[in-house]
This record gives C-alpha cells, sequence and structure tokens, in this order.
DNA sequence: CTGAAAGCGCTTACAG
DNA sequence: CTGAAAGCGCTTACAG
C-alpha cells in the first residue's frame, strides 16, 4: 500500500536506528539526545528519562566514526609498549584494558620494540585518529616527539617511571631505588663480589644498574669489571649464557643480580647444568618477578613490580583526564616490594 | 589587508589540510582526488600524478572518521583471542599487526579469556566500529554469534584450526594430528602407560586429546585412567601438581603428554625437585615450544606450532578478503613439528 | 534548559 | 574518465 513513487536514490543507511530516531521517538530535538546520553549539562530530568526510553526501545548505539568526525574526537586510547613478548607488559596491558573497555574506550596496541624511531611513527600514526587519550612507557623520546605530543592536545599518562615536571602525568615506580633496594638486599646478607647482568639495556635497565651502583659505592666495594651489560634481548638462553660467560670471567663473584627474571631463570637452569650450587657458592637475584620465578629450583628471589597497579592506576588517571578533570596527583609512585626466596 | 569582516563563527576544522585543499592545489575535483587516492578505478594517469603532488605539498593524510562515516567502514582490524598472557597468542598477534600495520590498518586487541560470552560482547562491540575486517580465534562459538559475524559483511578469518566450509576462512593445522603425532612419537620410542595432562581445557586442547586417544587406540593401550583433565588456567605450578599427582595415583606411567609447554616446564622441575629421572624414569613431552622450552633440563620434547605464519598468512588472507579480491585457498593448514629434544 | 542551523571530511550513487 | 550533489550521523557554536 506504499503509494509514493519509488526512490530514485538507494538509501546509504546501515539500517541502525540515529540519534534522529531517538529524538523523535522521544519527542525531543537531537540535540537534546546528544547531550542527555553524554551527560552533558543539566537537561531536564524528565527529558533523559524520555530519551533513555527511546534508546532502549530503537536499541540504539551511537556511531563512534560520526562521533570522531565531529567532535575531532575518538574513542580509542592508544598504548605504547616495547614489547609484547615480556609478561611485564601483557600484565600492565591487561589491567589498562580492564579499566577502560567497559567505559566505552578501545584500547590501540603498539609495540615500539625499544626503537624511539619506530614509537614516533606509532605515534604519528595513532595522533592521526585523534585518540582520546595516549599512554606511553617511560620519558625516553626526542624533544621533537614530546612536543608531538604535547601539541596534539591528547591527554596523555607515562606509565613504569614517574618524574615531577608540569603537565606530565606518569604512574610508576623509582626504578633505580628499587635497583637499590636488592642490591643492598644482596649486601644485607653477606654477599661482596656482586655482579649486575643486563640485557636490552633500555632506560629502565640503566636505571637499576644506577641503583645497583649507588649501593656497590655506599658498601666501598664498587667494582666497574662487575658489571656484564649486553644489548641483546632478553631471554632465558641468555641468562644462562651470562651466567656461564661470568663463572669463568669473575670466578670469585658471589652473587649475580639480573635485570629481568627470564635472565635470572634462565642462570638457575644452568646453574643446575653445571652442577653450580646456588645459594650456596652463589646468590641469584631477577626483577619483576614474572610467572615461573617461584618454581625455579631454587625459587628465585626477585622485586616484585606492580604492574597491574600501574595499568589500573593509569588507566584511571587517564580517563580523569579525557572527561577534562584536575587530576590531584598528577606523579604516581606505587613503590615495589623485595621478593626473598631460595636463590638468596 | 584582509577587507573581509570577520567571520561570525569560529572555524571548527583542525587546521589539517583536506581533501579539497588537495583538490583545489591540483585544479580537480574532490571526488577525482578520492578516487585516485585510494587506486580505484582507471583516473587518468596525469591526474594522479598531479593529485599525488598536491598530497605531498600539503602533506595531506586522509582522516579515518570521516571515511568510516562516509563508507560504512573503518580502517580497523579487530582481533580476539583467548589470553595474552600465553606467548603463543602474542607471537600470533605479533605477526598479525605486522602485516596490517604497514597497510594502514589499525589493529583492535580483544581478549576473551576463553569465555565465548566475553567473545560475544566484544565482538558486538567491535562490529559497533565497523571494522574492516575480523579475526578470530577457533571456532567455538554459538550458532547466533556465527549469524552475527556472517550478517555483518565484515571479512573474517579464523585462526589456528581449519575447518572444509564454504564462505568460511581459516588459516591454522590440525590440532587433533599433531596430538596424535606427538603420542605416536612417544610410543615409537617405546613408552606404554602415557598419560595426557591438560589444562584449560578449551576446544584446540580437546582436539589435541582427541589425536592422544586415536594413536593410543590404535596401538590398543587406551585407558582412560590416564587422562587427567584440569580446567584450571596453564601454569608452571599446575604442570608441577599435576606431575606429582600423576606419579602418586599412576606410578607406572612412564610418559607424560602435556597439552601446553608451560604444563611441561613445570614438571619438568618438579622432577628434578623430586628427584624423578627424565627421560630415564620417564619422558616429557609438551606443546607450542615457547620459550625456554630448550633450555629445560633436559631440554623439552614439543610440537613446534606456526603461528608466527599463521598470523602472517591470516593477515594476508584478510587484506584479500578487505580488497574484495577471490582467494583461492580459503583453508590454509600449515602443518607442525614434532621437536625431539632430551625429555623422551 | 532547549533548539535550528551549520559543519566535521570524506564517499556513494547518478549522470554524462 | 570526471564531476555536482547529497549524504554518512553525529557535535559545535550561537541564540534564546
Amino acid at each position: 500500500m506504499t503509494g509514493s513513487p519509488a526512490p530514485t536514490r538507494r538509501p546509504r543507511s546501515s539500517g541502525r536506528a540515529t540519534l534522529a530516531d531517538v529524538a523523535q521517538a522521544a519527542g525531543v530535538s537531537p540535540i537534546t539526545v546528544s547531550r542527555a546520553l553524554r551527560g552533558e549539562r543539566a537537561v531536564a530530568p524528565e527529558l533523559v528519562e524520555r530519551v533513555q526510553q527511546a534508546v532502549r526501545l530503537l536499541g540504539y548505539v551511537p556511531d563512534p566514526a560520526a562521533r570522531a568526525l565531529a567532535s575531532s574526537r575518538s574513542s580509542h586510547v592508544a598504548v605504547l609498549i616495547p614489547l609484547l613478548s615480556n609478561a611485564l607488559f601483557v600484565d600492565l596491558l591487561d589491567a589498562v584494558q580492564r579499566s577502560l573497555l567497559p567505559a566505552g574506550y578501545q584500547t590501540l596496541i603498539g609495540v615500539t620494540h625499544y626503537d624511539p624511531a619506530e614509537e614516533e611513527a606509532l605515534l604519528r600514526s595513532y595522533l592521526l585518529h585523534r585518540p582520546a587519550g595516549l599512554i606511553v612507557t617511560g620519558f625516553d623520546r626526542t624533544e621533537a616527539v614530546k612536543q608531538l605530543i604535547a601539541g596534539s592536545g591528547v591527554p596523555c599518562v607515562h606509565v613504569m617511571e614517574t618524574v615531577a615536571a608540569p603537565g606530565i602525568y606518569s604512574v610508576g615506580f623509582s626504578q633505580s631505588d628499587a635497583g637499590q633496594a636488592m642490591t643492598q638486599h644482596l649486601l644485607d646478607s653477606g654477599r661482596r663480589r656482586i655482579a649486575f647482568a643486563a640485557a636490552q639495556l633500555d632506560p629502565r635497565t640503566l636505571q637499576r644498574l644506577q641503583g645497583y651502583r649507588q649501593a656497590m659505592q655506599a658498601a666501598g666495594l664498587v667494582d666497574s669489571k662487575l658489571e656484564w651489560l649486553d644489548p641483546q634481548r632478553s631471554s632465558l638462553a641468555l641468562g644462562g649464557a651470562l651466567f656461564e660467560q661470568i663463572r669463568r670471567e669473575a670466578p670469585d663473584v658471589d652473587a649475580i643480580f639480573f635485570n629481568n627474571d627470564d635472565l635470572a631463570q634462565g642462570a638457575l637452569l644452568a646453574a643446575l647444568r653445571l652442577g653450580v650450587k646456588v645459594p650456596d657458592q652463589l646468590a641469584v637475584a631477577g626483577f619483576n618477578d614474572l610467572t615461573g620465578s617461584d618454581q625455579m629450583l631454587p625459587p628465585l628471589s626477585t622485586v616484585r613490580t606492580p604492574r597491574s597497579a600501574i595499568g589500573a592506576e593509569a588507566a584511571r588517571m587517564l580517563m580523569a583526564l579525557m572527561r577534562g578533570e584536575a587530576v590531584e596527583r598528577p606523579q604516581l609512585d606505587l613503590g615495589f616490594e623485595i621478593v626473598r626466596r631460595g636463590s638468596s
């Protein structure tokens, strides 16, 4: 019974309910619907109720693309991390997503492979999408890239480290304090020739090295020959290789502090293979308390880092910033914990 | 020298160059620019050149939101995986991103925690964003969710398993064949009382179990008491616990096939702790060849699964689908490899 | 507290 | 092979 002439143009709409549909159903204007939905300003409570009913009735869901185009801001949060193969960052991400997803934000994950150039490229690409927010790892970037972030106007939270700087938001802990504390723990348990073995050599690893040096310095035991710094990627195999190398080149070393648990785990396995008794002949310590460290033989002493809490707090801080709220504590230090197990 | 009156409205533009700017600079219409940029139809080569020059000159980059709104299709690819804490899926993701990013696609990562309901919620959420493509893990979803995917019209590639079904695209390998092959390897090396120990109990684990049963059946050695199926999440600690339990409850077991390497690694560590000699008293085998398996004592025999290749091929297949091209082989079996090391 | 108009920056669907 | 018009579904900026 449609007496009207067939339309000349095929409609381009997706068939989903639109803001206009909701407005019509609720008997208000589209702008009022828009405002009611975003909780902006005080729309009359009665209208809000009518709008919400219409939304339910029609199963209306806002179109993210239209929203992004009109407001110059998407519902995406870009998260830049160095690596996905380090459980540390997986835990961080998991916590971030768990907070952001229920709030309606989609997470874009960028892996930088510890390469500032790669990070810059990702950042430029993501910024084109006008993300609602940004989470980046650490502070190791060029002045140009910092300007790029600041100039974009996109709220940004830095994770893993903290820094006191105006307009900079960060959630993390002091990597150097953690390095110092573990070294001190080894000193306190009577070790003297404590080696520091590190891979990757990213900024946070080097901060831990500083902490190690401070503790050794204070004890009057500094010896640069005790530092093994390998730029290769961290792995169990590399940990084993470093262990053998240190045993060979410095037989008097009585403790090794590895900058990541995978290295330390590899070292413990190498010790088993070589028949080196840990901790009797040699203490071994790691960093991060990764999966499996408590299962090793002996269980690995390590530094437990609060990456899940960092992720959750960073998400919370970012959401406040995205809502335009003031953040009372722009710099959040979540600390760390020395976990003493059998290996030290 | 602007004699014109001050504009009454503040401009809402972002300041970036737009399609219209490029069109004006190139002396063509906006549609021609749009077509030239997307490589659609044959635009006169000379015009394409002029457009490209204007693009370079102005530093033009298309606005993803506008594009998505006008075309009902974003530049996002949603990838749904069960877990981020299993290195298997991290490798898969890494490979997917490595292929998709240079092609201009952004990856949205959804973690389902092996929960179909959670997967459905994520899927509905992502589909609202009208992704350009979809990558999902396996085939374990309700008919309703399958309809949801099919009805969305979004190209979709399934990974980790393969299936022959019209309109279904998949890249993976036969989990049951892999389970069978490893069991056969243990049989071939003289083992008879071979236990199958599994956690998580996701669909692919159960397929491996089928393969195990087939091999045991063929050898006339089936015994349901040899199956230890634990719904808990896979971990080193659980592997150790399962190892102890199996030793206690079935002392005559002469080999244990764990459905994931982390379990097997935990078992090897437990064996060291308990003084059980592997492989003399007992063979141990794993699945996936994860990091560290080659470092264990003894090194772990396992099934190497081609997850990086799966990710790369799935991305390639998806890109073909997104371009509207025909895919000659909608079902790609990438196989697996038995890696024999010291533990068997 | 509410709304009419304009606009965000693209692509679609027709037409020639 | 090229283009003028319309439209995608929202929000912004004014105005009242």
